[in-house]
DNA sequence: CTCAATGCAAAGTATTTGCAACCGA
DNA sequence: TCGGTTGCAAATACTTTGCATTGAG
């Protein structure tokens, strides 16, 4: 499983590598959403949507709710990372400035991290004809068992 | 205006305050909810959801819809801040390692920051008992006119 | 008075679930 | 075969909208 090795394969069985390593059965269908992930190497970033529309294009019949479920196994697998706070809600905080901020992963709780406590020492480029309009930091905790 | 003059207010008065600085009517509902976030001069994280509740818990009539619709209209008028990447949409990635994203505000397009291109130099301390499951950091990004 | 703001219900969008049919090991 | 996986439709969760009513300036 070296470096040279992953260059060389098809994208249908870097899917399925990508499956077997994770513990994950290679079904028809999540080889398919494997290799539209990442069957040529690159990293992509996709929301259940437009996975569900790139597997139409290719011609593989997977469902909406499937997608669905597959992209939160392979989340929980470890083989995706979900961006952003979780959950389809909205928080809102009175202080307005870019501030760093605690959720707790468990129960949603969201609170400010302690003024001061984090410096950015060095921001990205934006990209040509971009600004930044700010910049969001959420650290996630998890509570100690 | 001083920061002192802002002590002595009654919550109701600072709610009106803020609301007409912000050039907005201070109507009955407003001010309830208005009062709620920032009445006693503290911070607050809500959604639409437990404002709701906390205004029906003090006896303020608001209909959830009136919630939402004024959480809105304060943060257009930048008196709070919508935290964490906007839209009921979750993203996924593929690098599962912790790294900084670009985020374009207009058609929610997202990618990667270039990487080594951000460095964070201090990490606040996680509260007792609780550890840090990982840190997202999203630069928002506004296209040049 | 006038126009913005409200409230309700209804619509819209995002996501998950229940359960029967299916398929890979 | 057996249990994990899929697919559909229905359910759920969150948020916005249409429109008639209300109320602040």
């Amino acid at each position: 499983m070296s470096a040279s090795d992953e260059q060389n394969l098809t994208p249908e069985c870097r899917a399925e590598r990508w499956l077997l390593e994770a513990g994950l059965r290679p079904t028809r269908q999540r080889k398919a959403l494997a290799s539209l992930l990442i069957g040529d190497g690159k990293h992509r970033h996709v929301t259940a949507e437009s996975l569900y529309e790139a597997a139409s294009a290719v011609g593989a019949a997977v469902s909406l709710a499937t997608v669905y479920n597959t992209l939160r196994v392979f989340t929980d697998a470890g083989l995706l990372k979900e961006i952003g706070v979780e959950g389809p809600r909205s928080y809102f905080d009175t202080r307005t400035e870019d501030h760093p901020h605690f959720f707790y992963e468990e129960d949603g709780e969201m609170s400010d991290a302690p003024t001061g406590s984090i410096r950015i020492s060095k921001l990205p480029e934006p990209p040509a004809n971009a600004e930044i309009a700010g910049v969001d930091v959420v650290i996630r905790l998890r509570r100690k068992g």
